[in-house]
RNA sequence: GGCCCCGUAGCUCAGGGGAUAGAGCGGCCGCCUCCUAAGCGGCAGGUCGAUGGUUCGAAUCCAUCCGGGGUCACCA
């Protein structure tokens, strides 16, 4: 435990970091910095027009490695508003590029593409570098200090999360940590459902148990919640008012059974998100927007924009429901927006929407000075999103961004057979159930392996296997191995702390096997900013799987060269060959702990 | 019918303007007197759903179409 603890930062410091927009230390930006600097002299020279854009030249690394270290598209992009051929803006650059220490060659290659060589002793620094900065190497200060809130899992608070709720809140969780990384100023936010139709429906049923309970026989209507989980509900009821209730009408113990009753349900739902390790920051209550006048003072935002109106809505095209009939409702103009219909705010007895809460919801967050809002819904929502968008960016005047990130369905699987779900007969696989039996890193690494918008299959035979067909086997594997260096290392009496390792002297690392393991330490903080960017935590699984191959690979070679062990007979190579093995563990933890995955030492 | 997502190797999926399109599984062939072989290396396997267009350059962007999934009035 104890390597990677001292790795984990908390929450405040990258928020920090990112205002102070320290130089934190990326290879790849650094170079690119000098290309642009080097086509800048060229404007100034004479050699290349004066006043071209650069902004599309780009400092990547190939995707052959065979091309090199590093590509730069600059020739090719600038060729057409310079008037001038690729290969003699390639060439001009590379000859002044050849003037950096750090740059060791740089040719021309196919349609006009500038590959670079580095210097080894570029990429050895890298290694003391990842050991100077430990976890924060790769910390980018791309947000500046950006607030965004990151609304997850909202579950309505009628009963235990499931697993398609997991996933939206392991998604939800690692991106929040993404962008905290990333120097963003990040709020988590849970959005209760507290004030709709359904925590009337949980009352009732809860008031069955409560009657259950009491000795008396539940009558569980049609549309009551049948699921066990009330059963200690209607305990705690009986507990706190003994029979008092039992004889009372449904008007006057609903407000009480309700409030008690989602108390108990958002209790639980903590209690599970906990478990998976996720706190949020901020819970939000759409009853508490009801009698506030926010609701109200938000729709009369939108009328004073020109987007509330009176009016009927066409009938459904395709297949209308037999029992169409038109009414007329207050609507939100969101068709100018470019939704397919206009939506309801108000029904036609006159109370709100869902869709209202929601707008005034939405509007206090942007009152409350976010930059940026996210949200996490499933993939069923899909239809709510042009409203919400359209809400955001008329009552924030287009200041404030809003991305709602759609997660597909996840696909369980045990012994080859897809486990069926069904909420109504009360056979839906819990979170709770998954992260007892595969615990909480398993379930969230293997929520990570895919895009948020593709449908994932959770196979719980396969993520239990101890073999690389599991991925998060394979990382904590790599992470295992790393640690068992270091204990050898120890065991035979060297300092391996990071203070001794980084004043190693790393001009061992020259064996091409050794430098690719650093390139792929040098992409780490590229990979950050894509990701951030993107609002892609998957690209961190993916990247740490690319990162313990590497790592296994070279592992694998000290068996035919003894040269490439990391344990060698003379002290000053072992400390260099450590520091690497040191510096990849350093990655894996950091990018572990966005993931919000727990980096195991040993493996047992 | 409208809208959203997906279609890449036998299977599961990355890549989302750039070079000869990648990885794992499955198949075949190799590697432990030596730091964890729970691993590694190699071989075989592709008209990137189709057709047009934009571009010096398209799996990637645009249009149309074909498949698959989701969703679609006073539920939340």
């Amino acid at each position: 435990m104890r390597t990677c603890r001292s790795l984990t930062s908390d929450r405040a410091s990258g928020m920090a970091l990112g205002i102070r927009g320290c130089d934190q230390m990326n290879l790849f930006a650094d170079i690119r910095e000098l290309v642009v600097a080097e086509l800048e002299a060229l404007m100034a020279s004479g050699v290349l027009p004066p006043g071209l854009d650069l902004a599309a030249v780009a400092v990547e690394p190939p995707r052959d490695a065979g091309h090199g270290e590093m590509a730069t598209n600059a020739a090719m992009v600038l060729a057409k508003p310079a008037g001038m051929q690729p290969r003699a803006i390639a060439d001009a650059l590379a000859a002044r590029l050849m003037e950096d220490p750090r740059v060791a060659g740089a040719d021309v290659a196919g349609p006009g593409f500038l590959n670079l060589r580095l210097q080894p002793v570029a990429w050895q620094g890298l290694v003391r570098e990842v050991l100077v900065e430990g976890a924060r190497y790769g910390r980018s200060s791309l947000g500046a200090g950006r607030k965004v809130n990151v609304e997850f899992v909202s579950a309505n608070p009628t009963g235990p999360m499931h697993v398609a709720h997991a996933r939206g809140a392991v998604v939800g969780d690692a991106l929040a940590s993404l962008l905290d990384f990333a120097g963003y100023a990040v709020t988590r936010e849970y959005y209760v459902n507290d004030g709709g139709g359904q925590v009337d429906v949980l009352a009732r049923s809860a008031y069955e148990r409560y009657r259950e309970a009491n000795g008396l026989s539940p009558e569980i209507a049609e549309g009551l919640y049948p699921g066990d989980y009330l059963i200690p509900v209607g305990e705690a009821l009986k507990a706190m008012h003994g029979d008092r209730l039992l004889d009372a009408t449904e008007s006057e113990w609903l407000a009480e059974v309700r409030v008690f009753a989602t108390d108990m349900m958002m209790a639980m739902i903590r209690h599970d998100l906990a478990a998976l390790g996720v706190e949020m920051d901020v819970y939000s209550s759409e009853k508490a927007l009801y009698g506030t006048g926010q609701i109200e003072s938000a729709i009369e935002r939108l009328k004073g924009l020109g987007l509330i109106y009176q009016g009927v809505l066409e009938p459904p095209k395709g297949k209308a429901p037999e029992d169409w009939e038109a009414r007329e409702q207050t609507l939100f103009r969101s068709t100018a927006f470019g939704d397919d219909q206009d939506r309801p705010v108000q029904k036609s007895d006159g109370s709100w929407t869902y869709f209202a809460p929601d707008i005034a919801y939405h509007w206090n967050k942007v009152t409350r000075g976010f930059d940026e809002l996210i949200n996490i819904f499933g993939a069923d929502h899909s239809g709510y999103v042009k409203r919400l968008k359209a809400v955001v960016s008329a009552l924030s005047e287009n200041k404030v961004s809003l991305d709602i990130k759609l997660i597909q369905l996840v696909k369980l699987l045990k012994g080859g057979q897809i486990v069926k779900m069904s909420k109504r007969a009360g056979t839906f696989v819990t979170l709770r159930d998954l992260i007892d039996e595969v615990g909480p890193d398993v379930v969230r690494f293997v929520m990570l392996t895919r895009k948020n918008d593709v449908a994932l299959d959770f196979d719980f035979d396969k993520v239990t296997e101890q073999s690389k067909d599991n991925p998060v086997f394979y990382v904590q594997y790599a992470n295992a191995r790393v640690n068992s260096i270091l204990r050898k290392a120890r065991d035979a009496g060297l300092d391996v702390s990071d203070a001794s390792l980084s004043a190693a002297h790393l001009a061992h690392l020259g064996h091409e096997a050794e430098l690719g393991v650093i390139r792929k330490l040098g992409e780490w903080p590229r990979l950050v900013e894509i990701a951030a960017k993107g609002h892609e935590p998957h690209r961190v699984a993916f990247y740490l799987y690319e990162l313990a191959s590497d790592f296994h690979g070279l592992w694998n070679k000290g068996n035919d060269d003894d040269s490439l062990r990391f344990l060698q007979g003379d002290t000053a190579k072992s400390l260099a060959k450590i520091a690497l093995a040191r510096a990849v563990g350093v990655v894996i933890c950091a990018g572990l702990g966005i993931l919000g995955v727990t980096p195991v030492e040993e493996m047992r």
